[in-house]
RNA sequence: GCGAGAGUGGCGGAAUUGGUAGACGCGCUGGUCUUAGGAACCAGUGUCUUUCGACGUGGGGGUUCGAGUCCCCCCUCUCGCACCA
């Protein structure tokens, strides 16, 4: 037989022809409705892998389905290109970040144009053009006249490695995100980002964002961590100096025994008597001198030191002791803590070890608790005894009349706290956004005026990796004249935080080339929000927070009226295989395992587990070697079939073979029918095995739809699809009936064509159409008669 | 500890609202055609049982004519957060 199912052939024809004819190309058509399907952009990296090929598959998918229903679809694609990697390669290689940068991007765009993927080129930007961060500049400008971004000294996240600051949501058990070294404290001067004021809106809308996954949703909830309770204030004794506490226990205010502040907190030096110097001081060494990931990994004891000082319970009027104490933050609430030991357990811990007393203020029916013989804090609900006035009251209740009761004498009022902290966004680092501001010494903190942006990133820097901003050291870029008084000030160094181009690269996809803004607020209206986000899942508390807040931040500064981003999130899994491992020579690549043994020492091979690919544990496939030996489309719809799209997908390789090979039959079902259905005009009366071919072929059309629609169900419906083949294939009747015949085999090509595109154009040409797939349409075309052939 | 989710053949996974459990694929078994088969096609493949049949969705109970699915209790695993006051 002469006619072979060749991938590289048709799927190097049929790219052409895409590209050629311009076929994935949007605009702003009102005639139909709009579909904005976007997946995360990559880092240019330089190559591929696997969880690429199956992020972009998923998408495409979704774009070509919409295309065919008649939607008006956005499909952009782009580059996160700022960032770390190229400035280390820059080092490592001394090539230049921008010219590494840019050669990637040519490369992982030539290797993504072998999948196939039907994007709008057209649109596509890279996030280091000064055409877009200048943009960036000027959203800053705005938002730092409106006191949304400014500067402060804090203890911030120190990365060694990375030598920059990054943002908690960049830390990882207290380890660097990128390069996962512990991270330190240290004390900087910052830029930030007023997150917090909008975490509010950020918690209440993601109450309506019922397209996202609900694990993310409770992710960021957690992350902003907002809770209610009331701020105290206790009186220093013999002294007019206050200690502002928060708890969300103001009902157990009677039983505050003593006092816990962070070791941190800046009261402290004042609060230390002669008498406590020298055991604060060794107190506070020892805290020191303990790693942060230590102290975060839990089970640390608790350890304190008394102060010296006493303040004054606001109730009772009790003296009680002020300690330092090393579990309480300085980064929440307000960095002290009113310890009541009897029902809090970290404060009965506490009391207990140094010998403080316990006062039990709330009672649950049926039980007569005696502090004395406490075995552990009680945290439950009851009525509140010992408490003044307060007594019988529920302890509900009783929150809110010592709140109210506070209020009216000053001492305290009901709050809301959040464990959400401002973005810092300021990187010691070269490639990056310039922050536009400039230092002069009589005016301070000036912006760079709106004409002078953008504040291009010099090219002819010096990296060395040794620290400090690079560009601190470039004098032609650092020295400028004060916008304000003319006198010789200085730029600011730092760059933004890479985060920050990547959370509204989304908008600017809608105008890339607009050039008398950041965004055309009527195309930006037109396609924005975004109807469907795939990625994945590891940015559910950063990128995809940020880019919330920062679609508020742009709605507020009057360029789009939308509230959220992203309507629909779809959180795809990782692409895992086993992995090998050797005792004496550590991981093994699969060519290095005969027979289960080492090639390099015989021994055993302990059989690994399935971990995400990674070049580390030798289990990483090359996407473009497997398109060069199956094609992309087979590596499209293994990707796809293996395993829904959000759960992790496990490689292997003779599901590979499976895939190639449903291929090949749906290859040789049409050219071996080819002849017979030539002439074939549509069948109306049907009987027998036609007519359950004819319901077979109705049924699939249902379920690939639903299948695909929302739900997202890819390996079911490729199954439907592979099921209606094998009908085919048991299909006796023919030359009966090659009207059926010809039904059933343009349905599957036209099914099939959002997975596996090339091999569906090219079939769709030989079964004698002349239109490109997408033009036949999805549903409505389904039925119609077809064109006759030549 | 808190939050989210998951436990189904040898494996990946189906079963939209309670209605034939195991679709589809991989693997495996047998066959056809072949010089050959690691191609293609056909048949079979949850477990136990010679058969009839019985049993089967982590374990235990319950609701129902009917439960993988709903309710209660327990076990295991994955992910995220965590001295959060």
């Amino acid at each position: 037989m002469e006619n072979h199912y060749n991938p590289k052939d048709v799927e190097a024809k049929w790219q052409s022809f895409w590209q050629e004819q311009q076929t994935f190309r949007a605009s702003e058509d009102r005639s139909k409705k709009k579909y904005y399907l976007l997946e995360m952009f990559p880092y240019p990296s330089g190559r591929i892998h696997m969880g690429h090929v199956r992020n972009y598959a998923i998408g495409d998918v979704a774009a070509r389905f919409k295309r065919m229903q008649g939607f008006n679809v956005l499909h952009p694609m782009g580059w996160d290109a700022f960032g770390m990697p190229a400035e280390n390669a820059a080092i490592e290689h001394g090539t230049h970040p921008a010219k590494w940068t840019y050669e990637n991007i040519d490369s992982m765009r030539r290797q993504l144009e072998k999948i196939g993927l039907s994007y709008d080129w057209k649109r596509e930007f890279a996030t280091c053009d000064a055409d877009y961060y200048r943009w960036e500049q000027l959203v800053f400008l705005k938002m730092f006249e409106k006191g949304l971004a400014y500067k402060k000294g804090s203890s911030v996240n120190w990365c060694d490695d990375c030598q920059t600051v990054l943002a908690n949501e960049q830390v990882e058990d207290g380890c660097c995100w990128r390069c996962h070294n512990p991270v330190e404290q240290k004390e900087l001067e910052q830029w930030f980002f007023k997150i917090t004021d909008y975490a509010d809106e950020l918690l209440e809308c993601a109450d309506n964002l019922s397209g996202w996954p609900e694990r993310v949703l409770a992710m960021q909830r957690n992350w902003i961590g907002k809770s209610y309770g009331c701020e105290i204030v206790f009186t220093v004794a013999d002294s007019s100096q206050q200690i502002k506490v928060f708890t969300t226990r103001p009902d157990t205010l009677f039983g505050a025994t003593f006092m816990s502040l962070a070791p941190e907190h800046p009261l402290v030096e004042t609060l230390v008597t002669e008498e406590q110097r020298a055991a604060v001081s060794q107190f506070m060494e020892e805290v020191a001198g303990q790693d942060k990931t230590a102290r975060i990994s839990g089970d640390l004891e608790k350890k304190g030191v008394f102060t010296g000082s006493y303040c004054l319970n606001p109730l009772t009027g009790q003296k009680i002791p002020v300690f330092l104490a090393n579990f309480v933050l300085m980064d929440y609430g307000t960095g002290a803590v009113m310890a009541v030991p009897a029902h809090d357990q970290r404060d009965f811990e506490f009391a207990r070890k140094y010998g403080l007393s316990l006062q039990v203020v709330i009672q649950p029916e049926g039980e007569d608790f005696v502090a004395e013989q406490l075995t552990e804090a009680y945290t439950g609900s009851g009525v509140l005894v010992n408490s003044g006035q307060f007594d019988g009251l529920d302890n509900e209740a009783a929150k809110e009349k010592i709140a109210e009761y506070l209020d009216s004498r000053g001492e305290g009022r009901k709050t809301v706290n959040y464990r959400l902290r401002d973005w810092g966004v300021s990187r010691q680092r070269y490639w990056g956004t310039p922050i536009p501001i400039i230092y002069c010494d009589s005016c301070g903190a000036v912006p760079v005026p709106e004409k002078d942006l953008p504040v291009k990133l010099p090219m002819d820097v010096e990296l060395t990796g040794e620290g400090g901003s690079p560009l601190a050291k470039h004098q032609e870029f650092m020295q400028v004249a004060c916008p304000k008084c003319g006198q010789p000030a200085r730029r600011e160094s730092d760059t933004f935080d890479t985060f920050v181009e990547s959370s509204w690269y989304f908008a600017r996809y809608a105008c890339p080339d607009y050039q008398d803004g950041p965004l055309d607020k009527t195309a930006a209206n037109y396609w924005l929000p975004v109807d469907q986000y795939i990625g994945g899942i590891e940015h559910a508390v950063m990128h995809l927070l940020y880019a919330r807040f920062y679609t508020k931040i742009l709605r507020d500064l009057g360029m789009i009226d939308v509230d959220e981003p992203f309507t629909n999130l779809l959180t795809q899994g990782m692409v895992c295989k086993e992995t090998q491992r050797c005792s004496e020579h550590g991981w093994l690549y699969p060519e290095q395992v005969v027979d289960g043994k080492c090639v390099l020492c015989q021994r055993p091979v302990s059989f690994g587990r399935t971990e995400k690919m990674s070049k580390s544990k030798k289990n990483v496939i090359d996407p473009n070697q497997l398109i060069e030996q199956y094609g992309a489309d087979t590596a499209r719809l293994f990707s796809l079939f293996a395993a829904p799209p959000e759960k992790d997908l496990e490689w292997n390789e003779q599901g590979v073979e499976g895939c190639s090979r449903f291929l090949s039959r749906v290859w040789r079902a049409v050219s071996d029918n080819l002849d017979a259905i030539a002439a074939a005009d549509m069948a109306t009366e049907v009987s027998g095995e036609a007519a359950e071919l004819k319901r077979k072929i109705h049924q699939t059309i249902k379920k690939v739809s639903e299948d695909i629609d929302g739900r997202f169900h890819f390996n079911t419906a490729i199954a439907a699809v592979m099921e209606l083949v094998n009908a085919i294939y048991a299909f006796k009747s023919t030359a009966n009936n090659p009207g059926i015949m010809r039904e059933a085999l343009e349905t599957v090509v036209r099914l099939l064509n959002p997975f596996v595109p090339h091999i569906c154009e090219e079939l769709w040409q030989q079964l004698g159409h002349t239109d490109g797939i997408e033009a036949a349409g999805w549903r409505a075309g389904m039925t119609r008669r077809w064109l006759p052939m030549k």
